[in-house]
DNA sequence: TGATCCTGTCAATATTATGTTTAATATTTG
DNA sequence: CAAATATTAAACATAATATTGACAGGATCA
């Protein structure tokens, strides 16, 4: 019998996005876990405990009291969580009460993100921008950490730039900073390797990787392989991309193109180039200039994040696993 | 009986980033290695005991305690990261990667790595390019892992593209993931706030970002304080930040240019919006286009990686701290 | 509305673990 | 030779942890 690892406190509360004295609190008043400890009362959890824990986060992150899920076996709480993350887009829930709970604290927690955030980048300090946005990391669950931080930070920055307020190199400097971000959280995400893949890309003439990257980590985050290649692909590339991974699909980000009129016809390519089979989605700010070409190509158009899970989801239930 | 290549305490230090006192009083208080001796009793370390501290350290940054990840192989240590790096987040999935730790040259795991780095990226294997490549990284120095994997994997990289067997998937897939990696090791390196800072980045046209990732990792090796700014800068950009930050030198990577004939121009309009004081390095594979305008506007062309540290280094002992 | 509960946060304190500095000495290096 | 770097042992300084108790804001209920 090998000792399994135990692990200090200090280390569950990076895994789990936890505070330290919160995981003893929790342990005070709830019970949650029971760790072992060292000759010198140091706590030792088990891999056991941190994965409870996690759960538990998410539930109390979905809304829940965390007396009332305390109770609940851990199967109990994955399917909790799983049930809420499908609720979310069912009940409407637009302005009414529904869980405002959280939501309150979220509303603030974001806002104040995107504001230091902002100002961080118009000092062009790499530094205190990476730690504004890992501390929002945390703080929040990662659909509203992208919904609500990273979505809304690059509109600004976007219009900021339009408006000749921010140079490119503080849209660069974001740029890196988030992208690495989200690239760690897309690696971090351990997905079957029987899992349906999805090629994610932008067309030939589009640079913007965030888009694209946010649309990799969702998918994943839905149980999809997502097999990311970054800006600036040609027809043909994407194609040989698709056919190469065995993909079940393929995502396209488009960013913000203003005059860009050589897309329809490489969206046309892009769909002769994979096939009239392939499943196209295709989302990201630049959407509305290509409705027509998508509807042409039997692509289907995703306004935000939630329709492009949606769909996903759908067509996983239809699809299962391996093929 | 080949004598193994041992060294000082001050290149453990550099390839660990830990510091040589904190190497000694792992030593003492802990036995984390022991390393022979000189004749005069100066440290004397192998590369196993480099690999090994350098096991310890990502153990640590990933929240263990160093008393208690002392007692666990090598084998068990690679395990327990992989493990952290993985579970951030999502309590699914438990994943194992086989991976067994075999002992060879430099010059060997150089050529092998390379070579295995480059069978993944044909087959569009990012998760194989990323175990491949990462493994290279804990068993090679930092400065070989750049100089002898990284630089020659690009080079095949570019060669095989010009000559139609690789496609710009393929060399996408291998950038994003290698940036990634880069990234992540300059964001390892502590650098003290008052340390000169150098911004790096490349002129506009030039959107190959690796050079000047390398470049920034570099000088943080040197202790300069790295300012990213990525590809494809305009010259006012890199004027603006240069002045915004207060930056005490600046480092350009030129990628190879075949027929950029505004690059001259560009380069002089750099020297103007950075002012006549500000020392410039120029570097990268495109350089050998430059020389002469870098000589008008007296830039130093730095023609490896050596140069510019060498250069770097010189620099920092005539104005050595703040001011 | 006011009282009460839930829950996250923080403070004070004691202890331990760990990182950093110092001092004295010796060696290396330019 | 002077300056930089190593070694050792000890001291010092920080940061992490545990424990207890308190507090505040929102949620809930009478």
């Amino acid at each position: 019998m090998e000792t399994p690892i135990l692990h200090p406190i200090r280390y569950v509360a990076l895994q789990t996005g936890l505070k330290p004295y919160l995981i003893r609190t929790w342990e005070v008043r709830y019970d949650v876990v029971c760790p072992k400890r060292t000759g010198n009362n140091r706590r030792l959890y088990s891999d056991d405990d941190v994965k409870r824990l996690k759960l538990l986060k998410m539930a109390v992150d979905c809304g829940h009291a965390i007396s009332s899920v305390v109770p609940l076996g851990n199967q109990e709480l994955q399917a909790l969580v799983a049930q809420a993350r499908n609720d979310r887009q069912g009940p409407e829930a637009i302005g009414s009460t529904a869980s405002s709970g959280p939501r309150d604290m979220t509303q603030h927690v974001t806002a104040h993100a995107v504001e230091s955030a902002l100002a961080r980048i118009i000092q062009l300090d790499p530094h205190g921008l990476e730690g504004v946005l890992s501390e929002a990391a945390v703080e929040l669950p990662r659909q509203a950490f992208l919904q609500s931080v990273i979505v809304p930070l690059f509109a600004r920055i976007g219009a900021l730039w339009r408006s000749g307020e921010l140079k490119i190199v503080n849209e660069h400097m974001a740029s890196a900073i988030v992208r690495s971000m989200l690239w760690d959280m897309l690696r971090s995400i351990e997905i079957s390797e029987t899992a349906p893949r999805i090629v994610v890309a932008t067309p030939v003439g589009h640079w913007h990787e965030l888009g694209a990257l946010i649309a990799a980590l969702s998918a994943s985050e839905s149980g999809w392989r997502s097999l990311y290649f970054g800006p600036n692909l040609p027809s043909e590339e994407i194609g040989y991309a698709v056919k190469k991974c065995e993909a079940a699909a393929l995502g396209l980000s488009i960013g913000h193109c203003l005059k860009d009129s050589t897309l329809p016809s490489e969206l046309l390519r892009i769909r002769r180039s994979v096939g009239h089979r392939m499943p196209i989605y295709i989302g990201g700010e630049g959407v509305v200039f290509v409705r027509q070409t998508a509807a042409k190509i039997k692509a289907v158009v995703v306004d935000d994040l939630t329709a492009f899970r949606d769909q996903l989801e759908r067509f996983m239930r239809d699809v299962p696993d391996g093929s």
